[in-house]
DNA sequence: ATCTATTAATAAAC
DNA sequence: TGTTTATTAATAGAT
């Protein structure tokens, strides 16, 4: 349309391309417009010329961001929108001050620095620390006890058991052939007994410690009476 | 252009409009691509169907992402690239990290949580924090002896002021009409020594109080000395 | 989809 | 840039 017939390809005439630019840009603008209205379709229409200049079309009632937003959604490609970057860096920045925050205490509370301290404030961190300290030692007696019982209900099982063994053999001293044989099969289950008192000089922690005694105490008793029975049969 | 004339407005047939739109979008698509080739320009075209479906043109050699870019570059909508958002998640990530290390370390210190330290480290945090008992302890001591102290300076210098005044008011007693004058006048300056000493019973900070004693040391000499001369001529 | 009468866009010149 | 105009391109309505 027009005088002539152009092919479709770049215009090297820096002032036809210029001219083309101007009239063509305002041509689809209106076409653009036109098929927005007649047909209610939302479009955005980015033009950059090739000087770097931006020319827009959005459709009425929108910005060019909410159809960039709806466009992102749709395609999934995530730039991110200028909403999450904000809450982005408010939550860095509650990090940061959280953390100064925390690690000030933290100082306080290891001593490391007290010149923040209010004078006012020393005899209730002395207080705290105090309160901590023999909570830390409230819960170390608790482990101790914890374990010296363990060994006192050892020690039971084991002087009752040899006791058990010792009336065994007596009973059956004249029915034995070999006291040989039952001597050292004996000795099988104390060591099994032994081994499930794994608490002292192990490095394991608190909870596998308690969790440990915990799964002991009902074994113990199955392992304990049947043994017991079996040695009176 | 066609058999008759259209009034840019909604179409309101459905049918019509959805053959509008096809032919329009494809002609608008057209007419883009034109001009994006002939002159050079960068396009980015989106559009949105009434019924939902999305449409685009995007100059050859462009991702549509680009051009998003650059228009909210330009815009100012400004959109990180992707290493600093990177470097961002990955400070976020850290501070997660260390706040929650920070967080449960705070909690051991302090003893409200004790389950997470093993045995063998219990005898350490008793230890830190006895260490930091103490050096609360020895923070509180500094600071009273360095209230001491200065009520020490403060009784020391209103003892001596008190014998000036008293001598002086002996020297000029035959000189005085009336003692009257000087007796009322003296106890101003006694009440602005005792107001440089605000530290008993006051909550305000440590760093408060040094400032305090810092700033009087040389004023208490200036303000002592005058009036001692003063007192004499 | 395809056709076609008609309008719209625009290349070239000013 | 803005107008003009000859010419081509787009498309509304019918099929």
């Amino acid at each position: 349309m027009g005088r002539g017939k152009i092919a479709i390809r770049r215009i090297e005439n820096q002032t036809t391309r210029q001219v083309t630019f101007s009239k063509r840009r305002a041509g689809l603008l209106k076409k653009t417009h036109e098929l927005s209205v007649l047909c209610d379709a939302q479009i955005g229409l980015i033009i950059f010329s090739s000087t770097g200049k931006l020319c827009q079309y959005c459709s009425e009632g929108l910005r060019m961001e909410q159809i960039i937003e709806r466009y992102q959604k749709m395609t999934g490609t995530c730039i991110p929108d200028h909403d999450s970057l904000e809450q982005l860096y408010g939550e860095l920045a509650m990090l940061r001050k959280e953390f100064r925050r925390l690690h000030s205490n933290m100082r306080c509370y290891t001593g490391e620095d007290m010149s923040s301290i209010p004078f006012g404030e020393l005899d209730a961190v002395e207080q705290e620390l105090e309160r901590a300290v023999n909570k830390v030692r409230h819960r170390k007696n608790e482990l101790l006890h914890q374990e010296l019982e363990n060994l006192r209900r050892k020690e039971r099982m084991l002087e009752e058991e040899n006791n058990n063994m010792y009336r065994w053999i007596q009973e059956h001293r004249a029915a034995l052939g070999y006291q040989q044989a039952a001597i050292e099969a004996k000795p099988v289950e104390h060591q099994l007994v032994l081994d499930q008192f794994p608490f002292c000089g192990e490095p394991s922690s608190v909870l596998q410690l308690s969790n440990i005694i915990h799964q002991i105490d009902p074994y113990y008793l199955q392992l304990a009476q049947p043994s017991l029975q079996g040695s009176s049969v």
